[in-house]
DNA sequence: GTCAATGTACATTGTATATGTACATTCAAC
DNA sequence: GTTGAATGTACATATACAATGTACATTGAC
């Protein structure tokens, strides 16, 4: 069992639990901190470990088997898979423009800085160009 | 009564219609494309072009009055106000890194590619720049 | 002063989320 | 090969949330 990086659970948020611990994971997924044939953590100790029941994980994991991403079997948990580059959904890119000013706005309504926000984007973009 | 651009509800979305109209709605406050005095549709109007019962727009128009966003009254409608900019939540920052890469991997994994994403950050951080 | 148009209040219904509990499966140990 | 404990699964239950239905209080135009 290896040791991944610690996903952040926020019961306040607006977001349901088992989809926090989904996008939590599948960005370790996309990043490839967690590779094809590692083993994720059973869903009681990663349940355990979230202050969440098992069964929470256990929604969240089978998400993730159905996008390609995990090979679930009894008794041996949760690995990692090879997943084949999926074809684009046609529109992808008009949704993602959307989200990302929807991100954005919330930020800025909330203070952050124009500035502030500038600088993550660059940083992401330079992160994703290496 | 302004010809607002077109908001889009998905019902199919896992987030709530009532958010929906919440997001869709502040990214057109942040980007000043509804401005202080405008009116917006009265919650019937919208409703109707949104097809979702009047009362869940009212309960986003409520949310974004508690926002600062909106002076709601009875009888004049809802009405785009000056907005206090907001001192910056501690954790904003940390938050706004952590949805970004979300977003990015959730695109990422519905096939859109790299190049697609980073040209997007780009025109927002231009965007923004400006 | 009247009244129609507005947002509000709240009850009701439906759906989603999270949990509780029992179970089927499977691998390791022997 | 048998056994048993550890795993994911199935499904019932409780609760919270979302969306609607309906009645109402308020208010501005006339």
């Amino acid at each position: 069992m290896k040791r991944e990086p610690q996903l952040r659970i926020d019961p306040d948020l607006p977001v349901p639990v088992y989809r926090q611990v989904v996008d939590g994971l599948r960005s370790l997924l996309v990043e490839r901190a967690l590779q094809p044939g590692d083993a994720l953590p059973t869903v009681r100790e990663l349940g355990m470990e979230l202050g969440v029941h098992f069964n929470t994980v256990a929604e969240a994991y089978r998400l993730l088997a159905a996008e390609g991403w995990l090979d679930l079997r009894r008794r041996r948990g949760a690995i990692v898979t090879e997943r084949a580059a999926p074809r684009q959904q046609p529109q992808a890119e008009e949704q993602f423009s959307r989200s990302l000013r929807q991100l954005i706005a919330q930020v800025r309504a909330d203070g952050l800085s124009v500035r502030a926000i500038t600088k993550e984007l660059e940083r992401l973009t330079l992160e994703l160009t290496v």
